[in-house]
DNA sequence: GTGTTTGCAAAGTGTTTGCAATTTA
DNA sequence: TAAATTGCAAACACTTTGCAAACAC
């Protein structure tokens, strides 16, 4: 069971994205993967490993956020001006944004499906398709 | 006809919004709205304003994309980190991205239907959908 | 040991701000 | 002439980079 082995979890992790278990990977494997899914943006993941003891610097912080996402580990949102978030869930889905905090929630694929998508045009194709649904506090 | 009197509609189009037709924001609403729809970013404004010997500085030319932004003639598309869009196009459709270039397109609304979106989460609506379709040239 | 990874500080990019000078109504 | 707008330069937030020291295999 997942959550009962982080330890050896994240390991094999990071093995499997031929990433070598360093002290600062296995530390923010652990606070990304301990858990539910989440959204952070690397200044949150930073504060949150020096909150919980693990000596890492912001730069390691950003390199790691990157070649997790390019290893497939994590997914990149971008939805506000000036700030990545990564997206622990690497599966099809879609999100919930909440203009007022910047809050960001998961929407699993099944509940927001296509009656029509264009077709790509000619020379390229679809990579992915990303759905934000903006949300305002309502009346 | 709307291209054969731009200076004229332009002044129009900022009276409505509310924005003194100052020189600097008659030029850059000709810029944007003489012909098609367009996605600029506050740089690409500010080169073609100086090709055109349009003296505007560019935190003019933000300030007014934001303006112009807040009245309702433009619309912000954030798809890259670090960088932000705004499109002509302020009626109901969403985005191809070409993620090699960065380029935007425009998906007309028809183009695109759901079958099914989720329910806004309790104390908020749906205040926009925005679509990015993430492209990559075929093999 | 050898190549990889890290931390630091410096640099970079895109954007915003404070304020005096200019322009608009 | 009163209020809005502009330009400049400095400040900002976030991110990336160069390189010597530390670490993993």
């Amino acid at each position: 069971m997942t959550t009962k082995r982080p330890y050896t979890d994240s390991v094999n992790r990071l093995r499997k994205a031929k990433l070598r278990p360093t002290r600062q990977r296995l530390a923010l494997a652990r606070l990304l993967y301990d858990g539910d899914d989440r959204h952070v943006t690397a200044e949150m993941l930073h504060d949150e490993a020096m909150r919980s003891k693990v000596r890492v610097s912001l730069a390691t912080v950003y390199n790691t956020l990157h070649q997790f996402r390019d290893a497939g580990l994590l997914r990149e949102v971008v939805v506000q001006p000036g700030r990545s978030y990564f997206d622990t869930n690497t599966t099809d889905h879609h999100h919930f944004l909440n203009e007022e905090t910047g809050e960001l929630r998961d929407i699993p694929a099944a509940a927001l499906r296509f009656e029509s998508l264009p077709d790509a045009p000619a020379g390229s194709e679809i990579r992915r398709v990303d759905v934000i649904i903006r949300l305002r506090p309502n009346s």
